[in-house]
DNA sequence: ATCGTCAACTCTATTTTTAGAGCAGAATAT
DNA sequence: ATATTCTGCTCTAAAAATAGAGTTGACGAT
């Protein structure tokens, strides 16, 4: 799997190097004043080469986002492995350090491009990107469900997938709603994003083992 | 003469990264036990670029020793603007200061390598760079000697050229048979060097202006 | 003496990158 | 409306790098 080879080597330095100068273009003058010109020179690289890596402008893009959930993967992960013990706390706090990590490195101008690419073209790489991205972040919540259900917090008849599903739609959603503005604070969307949780989860809340008695 | 393209940029990236894996492997585990192979991988380069580059293994170190020298030009820069007084502590400590920079990277057996390879291949790449290595250093005497006999403290009617083509001469001489055994250190060169210098010098030396008098 | 090994070096086909011309479409100016 | 410009993107020829097999000459063991 590794592809050890010179050549393999070589392409993934190149693919770094252009996702660093993108990563640091976009932030600084924003996603569409970038040219792929002054993206492939800071990269020290052709014109050419950048399609050669990124078909186009918007899946450029769309890996640098892929980038940015696997480099945060491990804060989430550790995340996970310290919940707290109320579950609704646990998935709400989820929530936020999600936003968090989104909003670190990508402006919203740029997550309303990712949002967008989906539909542009439907069965171009971008909406293949799209959905790994969200299958990664499925599986953190299907995970952190599991932990709840085992420590009994939450019914244990719940299909995890199902609730999983469930909840990375409705805050995908929300999250959409959120970068297709430019007014709205992370705040708010968590806020809103926090009511639909607390409605989801009222149904299938469990009270810790040792309460009741007092 | 910058040559700002993208693909003179790259070759010159690529020509560093060769040296600088040789310079290390060559310190660490002498120049005949490297090979190339093992430099081209920890340039992250194919051997036969190391061959497109520096057509043989002599002369990639050749153009190793050519680099240190314009590495070490600032130094010397340096050394001849601050001057002492006296001519004869000047050439010698000039003489301890070069001996002391070619030490510093490359071992006795690299200069062996390089001083062999001139008479191996006498029209080779490898005899015209060990020829601009020496007019690099017969520059610095020039302006050594000039700067005495502006001074008024070395003879101004001898030719500057012609004394530094035989102070590097000789030093060079010296130099060679110094790597050329395996015995004998630095310190003992350099005094068999004062002493050439000393008798070279002799028959043109000038008393400072202020003295006689006291 | 002969064989095997090893490393420098060569050669060729393939892959990748670059240079550079040019197209398409949107925005702007006239 | 028309022309101009700008940028994303395509295409082709030329340059360079890689993979990999092969040659040569030195050296050591048998």
């Amino acid at each position: 799997m590794a592809g050890g080879s010179l050549r393999e080597k070589h392409k993934r330095l190149r693919a770094e190097q252009v996702l660093d100068a993108a990563e640091h273009l976009f932030s600084q003058k924003g996603y569409e004043a970038t040219r792929i010109e002054t993206i492939a020179e800071k990269a020290s690289v052709a014109p050419a080469t950048v399609y050669n890596y990124f078909a186009t402008k918007p899946n450029l893009l769309m890996e640098l986002a892929l980038r940015h959930v696997h480099a945060a993967l491990p804060e989430r992960r550790s995340f996970i492995r310290n919940l707290p013990d109320d579950p609704v706390e646990g998935i709400l706090s989820f929530e936020r350090l999600l936003a968090e990590q989104a909003m670190r490195h990508l402006s919203r101008e740029c997550w309303r491009v990712i949002m967008s690419a989906q539909y542009l073209e439907p069965d171009g790489r971008a909406s293949r990107t799209g959905a790994r991205l969200n299958t990664l972040i499925k599986r953190h919540y299907i995970r952190l469900i599991r932990t709840y259900q085992q420590r009994g917090r939450l019914d244990a008849t719940v299909d995890p997938i199902v609730l999983s599903e469930l909840i990375v739609g409705i805050t995908t959603f929300q999250f959409g709603n959120f970068v297709a503005r430019t007014d709205g604070t992370v705040e708010e969307m968590l806020g809103q994003g926090a009511r639909n949780i607390r409605f989801i989860l009222s149904q299938i809340l469990r009270e810790p083992a040792g309460a009741g008695a007092a």
